[in-house]
DNA sequence: ATCTTTATTCATCATGTGATGAAATGTATG
DNA sequence: CATACATTTCATCACATGATGAATAAAGAT
């Protein structure tokens, strides 16, 4: 039917694939989206998925969630300032990365997938809460004299309390929390962190 | 080679299937798991799925998810008592049943499922946002009085606090949450709530 | 102008899915 | 005892999935 061979003109399909993965992924999850979904949103034949993308559906999920986003910077540019501010920093970085429409598929993919595989929720464990927030706790000058066990329970009720607004805001899509404005879900949850790092 | 027809004795094939099945979807949510697996784990031929649950796999995840625990008795036991303790009567009475071994597996692969489906999804947004924590706030002296932008808020926070409690400690398994007894839970977090509808 | 590389389409494969029909066999009922 | 019914196994269907091979045409290099 169609000419076969090369088509004419610079269409950058791969780019084209990668976004139609980004928004499957995001609206279905990993196990939800297929490369013949994602092929048809980005309106190209499906061999070309596994053409730019050796390794099939598993190597374009893992390009598609590479956010070009260094978590370690963004930790570390948190932790500048005055400790008594850190809690809203951290709900003002929050918000302001989710709400980019740069970062929010990916990071909506990302974090329904999460609850589907197994080994990348125990991935994710470990990461947000040695990483993330375990750099948090350890920086602050009270918390960091906590014991272990104490330390950890912080990093999880602040963890906890992320995890909760992701969710509700831009994955549930809770309409209190969506249609607020960032600065107003800052003034209220911001003293909620700062106080399970002080008290 | 197996021989055909009715097995002797009173083998309750019927409830071995929901309980395979609850396990089943609490591990692998509504998508992972399937109907050949179910009946694998249950030791049963698929085609019993289908004999005992007209309708299917998704007649049999309405069964596995029809937990018999009334959301509006919950709620209206919550709301008896001084009202300056509700936060802690309402993470009290959310940890007292997520820990229960009797709805746990129910539970978790209910919000695993949530995050799968579209349609699902929306269901539970007017659910846990106007049934549960709308009536919440519709029931406290000072939260009832805010406008309704106010109102929906508040019940976004609290709604995604217990969302990134359940998701934290039941799911994902964050360790600063598992580990710690209810108790201690209750003492954090509560106060929180509290706030969320007074201040 | 020729050759190589890349992009695209088409045609299949093997596998796993949910679903259904039909046969066989036990238990219960008359 | 005979008949009806419920339970179980087997055999497929139709379909979607991810993956691969092969053919073809354009673009780029020499």
């Amino acid at each position: 039917m169609n000419p076969r061979g090369r088509r004419p003109g610079g269409a950058d399909t791969r780019t084209a694939i990668l976004e139609a993965a980004r928004g499957e992924f995001a609206a279905r999850g990993y196990a939800g989206a297929s490369l013949r979904g994602i092929a048809r949103a980005a309106g190209v034949d499906p061999r070309l998925v596994h053409h730019y993308f050796e390794g099939g559906k598993s190597a374009l999920f893992t390009e598609v969630m590479a956010i070009p986003l260094d978590p370690a910077a963004t930790v570390a540019k948190i932790l500048q300032g005055p400790p008594e501010q850190i809690g809203e920093r951290i709900v003002r970085t929050f918000l302001t990365v989710w709400d980019d429409p740069q970062y929010q598929p990916t990071l909506v993919g990302f974090i329904r997938s999460v609850f589907v595989d197994e080994a990348r929720m125990v991935q994710v464990q470990g990461y947000v809460a040695t990483d993330i927030f375990g750099q948090v706790i350890a920086a602050h000058p009270h918390a960091r004299q906590l014991p272990p066990r104490e330390r950890a329970l912080r990093a999880g009720l602040i963890a906890s309390q992320m995890l909760g607004l992701a969710l509700g805001r831009y994955v549930v899509g809770l309409p209190g929390l969506v249609r607020a404005p960032a600065g107003t879900l800052v003034e209220r949850i911001a003293p909620v962190i700062q106080g399970h790092l002080e008290r």
